[in-house]
DNA sequence: TTCCGACAGTGGGGTCGCAAT
DNA sequence: ATTGCGACCCCACTATCGGAA
């Protein structure tokens, strides 16, 4: 089950609201009684993704209570940096571990912890279609105790949203108390509101569209520094067939034959670029703050009324 | 007939493993 | 030893197309 982006936090007694975990998806499936805590993980695409997190697949084995329980639950898993809050690059030095022999090493130098936001099956049965507020009851009341941590649910969206943005977390999720799970789909009673900001950059050169020389996919932008204008990053996304046109006119003439920017610009990113003079002004929407790069960047349009100078 | 939602395709930031260089 | 590529993970957004209203 998947939420849709929304628009503005649910304000009615129906929405409970939770975190929005910067983590990995995974469902966890004991397969069955009797199995001794033996949990197969598998990924948002389905993907078995087991051997990458021996911790979180026996998290349960030491725990008594639970031993030949069935149970199939629905969470994230996530890593925690120095300050307390997750950090999706390093949890990614753990997802794509294979051989249980590298794991052993990473266990211990990358700890994860799995939030547990639902409970699909309990001994057997089949809890899906009933409410969110049964499963969740249902759900603290089964992981008590245990390793697996079943994340606070609060009933004032705005106050979590704007402590969430206070707190650099990613965001955070309504959820309709009364609503079915849905395996699969991406339902309007899960609502999601990541944090957005959006930021003024200079644009430093264009690169083309996938397989051709000329259609404007996407810019290269940087942001200003004491130093200069330094790299942050390429956005495509928002730049439709419209924007580019827009765009390609906005950028005529600003051709030159070396980059401006002060740092080094990866060579991934100078594939087929054309430099520009650091003229333009552009917004973009991104996630997080603080990072080196952009992190999902989407276009929101030419600043015409700003000049590089104004940032 | 019109509108909407699901889906595919394009764009982004990353990690790792492995084969080719 | 380095590099390139694909497989995954996280995503935003746009265009399209078929079915519901």
């Amino acid at each position: 089950m998947l939420a849709t982006t929304g628009d503005h936090v649910p304000t009615s007694e129906e929405w409970a609201h939770e975190v929005k975990w910067d983590g990995m998806r995974i469902l966890a499936d004991s397969g069955g009684y009797g199995e001794r805590g033996r949990y197969r993980l598998t990924s948002r695409n389905d993907n078995d993704v087991t051997a990458a997190w021996p911790d979180v697949a026996t998290g349960l084995r030491e725990h008594r209570g639970l031993r030949r329980r069935d149970l199939l639950v629905d969470g994230e898993v996530i890593a925690l940096n120095e300050h307390g809050v997750p950090d999706f690059r390093t949890l990614q030095e753990r997802m794509h571990v294979r051989q249980a022999t590298s794991v052993q090493r990473l266990v211990e130098t990358v700890p994860v912890t799995f939030m547990v936001f639902d409970l699909l099956r309990y001994q057997g049965r089949d809890l899906t279609h009933e409410p969110l507020v049964d499963r969740r009851a249902r759900l603290a009341e089964v992981l008590d105790g245990t390793p697996w941590q079943v994340p606070a649910s609060y009933d004032d969206g705005a106050m979590l949203h704007e402590a969430t943005m206070q707190q650099g977390l990613e965001g955070i999720v309504s959820k309709r108390l009364g609503s079915t799970y849905r395996p699969g789909e991406r339902s309007p009673h899960w609502l999601k509101f990541p944090h957005r900001f959006r930021v003024s950059y200079v644009v430093g050169g264009w690169r083309p569209q996938e397989g051709t020389s000329d259609r404007l996919a996407s810019l290269l932008v940087g942001s200003i520094t004491p130093e200069g204008l330094v790299f942050r990053g390429r956005v495509g996304s928002g730049i439709g067939p419209k924007q580019s046109r827009l765009l390609t006119e906005a950028v005529a003439g600003l051709a030159r034959g070396t980059h401006p920017f002060v740092d080094d610009v990866p060579r991934e990113d100078r594939i087929g670029a054309t430099w520009l003079e650091p003229v333009l002004v552009v917004d973009v929407e991104s996630h997080g703050r603080g990072y080196q790069r952009l992190r999902q960047p989407s276009y929101r349009g030419l600043r015409t009324d700003l000049a590089p100078e104004d940032l």
